[in-house]
DNA sequence: AGCCAGGTTTGGC
DNA sequence: GCCAAACATGGC
């Protein structure tokens, strides 16, 4: 990977990160936008946009604060080869991660994960998005970049003052009053951006006391917004994933979660994000009797 | 038209 | 502790 920084645009050479996979398509974060080969979105205050070049891409406008900020939210510090290399022992985990060349876990902010998340429960990809911009164009501060105007996340003392009929009238629907009532907590000084240095349970533990905040909920911000590569989001998708090729048939999700970071390890949930994607866009199958013989598994791996 | 979606909350055993 | 039902909304 090389990186090159010129007057206010960084570029990011021979980095294998795929950026529409990673910023449009992975459904772990909802609020980039394309327009003619360019994303767009304000991230933790900055507006930014990303273009994909001839063998890597670039981040505009950036200075050196950026850059470093950029490093840590594609997460091009981690090893991905290595993360695959120890995946032999893992046929559709290894399986997962060659079909997706490219695809990373995104550092997101801690408020902004938990937002997007909160109204991810019960929900669609397309509706989430939609409602997420919404959130975002309704209460969220204005910029503009390249004659684009985009909006950022709301602050916690903002929403924690909006009138529960005017989500409602977004379309959050009964995720309204989670909304508020996590905006309250956090702007009550709810540890939020502590949760970083906390172990894996008392993290999750902390959060579960936000409304709208269930187990799952409770890893996709420990995994997407707090650095915690171990929380292993249990969704519908992963669920069918783990059971189909894990054989994973305990009842609840929160079990099936435990099973999965202990099997996989310190950055299960990395390998999570993989499986998610392959199990929700079909690239592979879950039906029972989708699992091959032990000849196949030997002929795949 | 009807089932489903990156679930959580609540209330009843 | 476990389970079922309710919850808003719209995608497909």
């Amino acid at each position: 990977m090389e990186i090159r920084l010129n007057r206010d645009t960084a570029y990011v050479l021979d980095a294998v990160l795929d950026v529409r996979l990673t910023l449009m398509d992975s459904a772990q974060v909802f609020h980039w936008t394309e327009h003619e080969g360019a994303f767009y979105a304000v991230i933790s205050g900055r507006a930014l946009c990303v273009r994909i070049e001839q063998t890597g891409f670039s981040i505009a406008p950036c200075d050196s604060e950026t850059l470093e900020f950029a490093l840590d939210y594609f997460d091009l510090r981690r090893d991905y080869g290595a993360l695959r290399t120890a995946c032999e022992e893992w046929p559709v985990v290894a399986r997962a991660m060659d079909m997706l060349p490219g695809l990373h876990v995104l550092n997101q902010d801690a408020w902004e994960a938990l937002l997007a998340f909160i109204l991810s429960a019960n929900n669609n990809v397309t509706r989430i998005r939609r409602l997420v911009m919404a959130l975002c164009e309704a209460l969220g501060e204005r910029f503009e970049l390249d004659g684009r105007v985009l909006y950022g996340f709301p602050s916690p003392e903002t929403l924690a003052a909006t009138p529960e009929s005017l989500l409602r009238a977004l379309g959050v629907g009964y995720r309204a009053p989670y909304l508020i009532g996590a905006a309250r907590a956090v702007a009550g000084g709810f540890p939020l951006n502590n949760l970083h240095s906390l172990p894996y349970e008392e993290a999750h533990a902390e959060l579960l006391k936000l409304p709208g905040v269930g187990d799952k909920v409770a890893d996709c911000v420990l995994l997407f917004g707090c650095g915690h590569a171990s929380a292993f989001p249990v969704d519908v998708w992963v669920e069918r994933m783990m059971k189909c090729w894990f054989g994973m048939n305990e009842r609840g999700r929160v079990r099936v979660s435990a099973r999965g970071r202990a099997l996989l390890g310190a950055q299960a949930g990395i390998l999570q994000q993989y499986m998610f994607h392959c199990a929700r866009t079909g690239l592979i199958p879950l039906e029972p009797g989708a699992i091959p013989s032990a000849r196949g598994a030997a002929a795949q791996a």
